[in-house]
DNA sequence: TGGTGATCATCA
DNA sequence: TGATGATCACCA
């Protein structure tokens, strides 16, 4: 089931752009659920069934032979995205010595396989269309602009300014929680570089970076 | 706990 | 009413 090559994966997803989340699910069985309030990545996962990822957590692209990170863009009718697109989780601690060049932002979007999908309440979910597939790299201003935010962003967790952070910091990319809930707790880097107890953060894409990335591959 | 996949829902 | 902060489910 696993794609052998970029051409087999990307003709695997365009040969399921178009069908709902239903046909999809019915042609391989798995259950759809009355609404997304208590299965958010139901999505996502049956998308990676459907081109043959493998299921289950594993801190790598979900393609990693081809280089390929597959992410579902829930879209409105107007074809803008419904939500930020979650990246990975952010380093608070042992990140001296990380760098944008090799840090897990850039690795996880240096290849993005995008699929748009119907994500307006009011479709039910089993009626909710996947469109086509956007093979994605970053452009150097895209990079530019990440890097920008990444180093940003990390400049407040190794100096020990957790708690300023806010989502409302960073031009494309944010830093908001992720975790179970707001009791989930990690270790991070306080005022005087002690180590504290601290809500998990992971690294967003703003809503109107994916918007340009889908503009300028449907044409603006 | 820290990853994966994300969306929910409250409040400014 | 949209964005921020919170939350859901599953896995190793």
């Amino acid at each position: 089931m696993m794609p052998q090559n970029l051409a087999a994966l990307l003709q695997k997803a365009q040969s399921i752009a178009g069908l709902t989340f239903g046909e999809l699910a019915d042609e391989l069985n798995i259950p759809v659920p009355p609404n997304l309030k208590r299965d958010k990545g139901w999505g996502g996962m049956l998308l990676e069934t459907a081109l043959g990822a493998t299921a289950g957590s594993k801190a790598e692209q979900d393609f990693a032979h081809l280089g390929v990170e597959l992410k579902s863009l829930p879209i409105n009718e107007q074809g803008f995205p419904l939500e930020t697109t979650f990246v990975s989780l952010a380093p608070l601690t042992q990140n001296s010595g990380v760098q944008w060049e090799n840090s897990h932002v850039r690795h996880k979007l240096s290849c993005v396989l995008w699929i748009p999908v119907e994500g307006s309440r009011h479709i039910a979910l089993r009626d909710r269309h996947i469109g086509a597939p956007i093979l994605w790299q970053p452009s150097p201003e895209q990079e530019s602009q990440l890097k920008r935010d990444w180093e940003e962003l990390m400049e407040y967790i190794t100096l020990g300014r957790l708690n300023e952070i806010t989502a409302r910091i960073g031009e494309v990319m944010q830093l908001r929680p992720k975790g179970a809930n707001s009791k989930a707790i990690t270790k991070g880097i306080g005022k005087n570089g002690e180590v504290v107890e601290t809500l998990p953060l992971g690294f967003y894409l703003r809503k109107e970076f994916t918007a340009g990335i889908l503009r300028e591959f449907l044409g603006n």
